[in-house]
DNA sequence: CAACTTACTTACCTTTTAGTAACAATCGTG
DNA sequence: CACGATTGTTACTAAAAGGTAAGTAAGTTG
């Protein structure tokens, strides 16, 4: 009857789908590793470069934990000034092409997305 | 020389990753998603009873921007007390695949991130 | 010797996201 | 006629996420 209410997968910190979120739901983590998966090697701020509108702070925040994790290796070079290189790791490399699947179904579906949305939208204002 | 900084793809709405992550990164989407496609047609109590710790009202909300956005379909019955049904669509259950190669590659990791963020933690610690 | 460079760090503030709790609509039942 | 059941909505609040701007280190250049 009771579709098992304890323990169940769907609750708590086990859940696998809550674990990646909680991981690579933030803003910026996902855009950096497909960023450092196509072009290799990238210092600090040819990251922030190309990325155009993300924050000094939000970088290197998501570059430390990104490195913590064991996703990106941080290369540091004590020159004057400093030169720091970003590269993906193994581990970070093998998310790579899952993160791909999931951009490339957005690619072939988020026309349609809106499109559904505008519509609703517009059902939702002829019912008022 | 410039990498062409001018509408690069990893700035501003167009790029891909960012309509993705806008859409799917927030807390239940995906959750919600899953969970349907493993259970199939779910009343709104029993979304609720099985995730356990989603309030009513983002549930409703959630719900409402899937169904908005066509991966969902609600089926209403006005009975009393009121009874509705939510199922994936075409669309979402196209998309359930690519969630699920996430999934399991985080399945497969997640230890080895847990571990690496308590290596790096350790050694943060040490030069301290 | 002040200015410049790179890769940060820090304090402060704003925005976004999600939770809480109370209320609504509906009608059959006791 | 109050009560319960189900699926919501709304106002208020708390917490998390992220942005801004200023500061730091350290040697090189004008």
């Amino acid at each position: 009857m009771s579709k098992k209410r304890l323990g169940n997968v769907w609750m708590g910190e086990t859940c696998p789908i809550r674990q990646v979120l909680d991981r690579f739901g933030d803003k910026w983590s996902i855009l950096i590793i497909e960023l450092l998966s196509q072009e290799g090697k990238l210092r600090f701020s040819e990251i922030a470069q190309t990325i155009g509108d993300i924050s000094q702070k939000m970088l290197t925040v998501t570059l430390r934990s990104l490195e913590s994790d064991g996703l990106v290796t941080r290369r540091f070079y004590p020159e004057i000034p400093p030169r720091v290189e970003y590269e993906l790791s193994d581990l970070g490399r093998s998310l790579v092409p899952h993160i791909e699947q999931l951009t490339g179904w957005g690619q072939a579906h988020m026309a349609t997305i809106m499109e559904n949305r505008r519509l609703f939208e517009a059902k939702r204002m002829e019912k008022n």
